[in-house]
DNA sequence: AATTGCCCATGACGTCTGTCATGGGCGCGG
DNA sequence: CCGCGCCCATGACAGACGTCATGGGCAATT
């Protein structure tokens, strides 16, 4: 019997998920959480074989969880599900010992199955999202890059990116152009966007 | 007997919703749907009694498919389930004759009692999502406006909306910055978030 | 020790953008 | 009929933004 925590900030879809691996007859849903720091006390407590996680979950994301459970539950194998797969998830996922990395839009029966071959210590990545993150290489942005981008999501004005980065405003700009060169955009919210599919930030 | 259809793109999901509903033995799910457009056509077909339909899904979304059905199939009663559940599209569902309207987020009973209370030609609404959309309003754009804020949003330069708008740049420039100071945005991009996050594009 | 790359900053230049004033055409309701 | 609001447009101006050249400090690599 493999014993499985199931995280998803959306009620619905986590109690019929639930319900679903409920139906397999080796596989037991323990214990569910809506937020990611829930995730991590319930699968420590109930010391669950496997987690299923939601990618976007409010707390910690469904990677951080993972990192978490990488250090306190060694034995413990986790497949991310998501609805949107960028293909920048997929890398970070995998450097957190993420072994099930699923769209949402799979068939039903293989996340079953991918449970069973992750408990068994295997690995199974979605193909597709394989093939996108290969094809999207690695992020090109420096870690500083990305953090002026990810301030530049919102929409803010310079200055207020200049004040919340601790940056002078003229550096801002600098990044930003790099930033904007380098994703192939032609102003700084077509990179923000450009960036966000590839999931680099 | 109740008979469903239900529609979602993430075929995880709606198999698993999908399961879920036919636990219960008075509804039956006779028809699934992955697409819009294969949403209104398998309804029509089954002559279903409730549908249960994704927000956002490729071909027609789920307002478009309800529409679609108030005038091919009126006796069809519709319940909308979304993750991201904004003001204006409520508003807009509410318009096309939709009478459930529930967040991902409500608990799994609730679903199986809203399409219940729906086919009996009752309404339920999530009480959450009414209230913000009492407090959130109107969209204060004219047409034209969300039109252009809607071209916007991909981060185009002027230039580029003005031409996919058939429209002088300056005209454009106006018309975003009336939909700035309406939204009390500092640019556009922030006047696009803002819209969004209210569902008025 | 030298090179390379990232981090941070400044200044200057030209373009893009947002604002404002203005005006004409059009349809709708008083 | 006459306002009113929406649609479209133009022109001018200030400020925001993107680009480029330049330079210093620092860590890792060679």
């Amino acid at each position: 019997m493999i014993r499985i925590l199931l995280a998803d900030d959306e009620h619905l879809i986590r109690t019929a998920l639930g319900q679903m691996l409920d139906l397999e007859d080796d596989l037991h849903v323990v214990a569910q959480a809506a937020r990611g720091d829930e995730a991590v006390r319930l699968a420590v407590e109930h010391a669950v074989d496997v987690a299923v996680l939601d990618l976007q979950m409010p707390g910690l994301d469904g990677i951080a969880v993972a990192e978490q459970l990488a250090q306190r539950l060694p034995r413990c194998g986790c497949v991310i599900v998501t609805s949107h797969g960028r293909p920048g998830h997929l890398k970070r996922a995998l450097a957190a010992g993420v072994r099930g990395f699923l769209p949402k839009t799979t068939s039903s029966v293989t996340l079953a199955s991918v449970v069973r071959t992750v408990q068994a210590g295997g690995r199974h990545v979605d193909p597709e999202l394989a093939a996108e993150a290969i094809a999207a290489g690695d992020s090109p942005l420096t870690p500083r890059e990305a953090d002026v981008l990810e301030l530049a999501a919102s929409g803010a004005p310079i200055d207020e990116i200049a004040d919340r980065a601790a940056l002078s405003p003229g550096t801002v700009r600098n990044y930003l152009s790099n930033a904007m060169s380098k994703l192939d955009a032609a102003n700084r919210h077509e990179a923000v966007a450009t960036a966000r599919r590839l999931g680099w930030i």
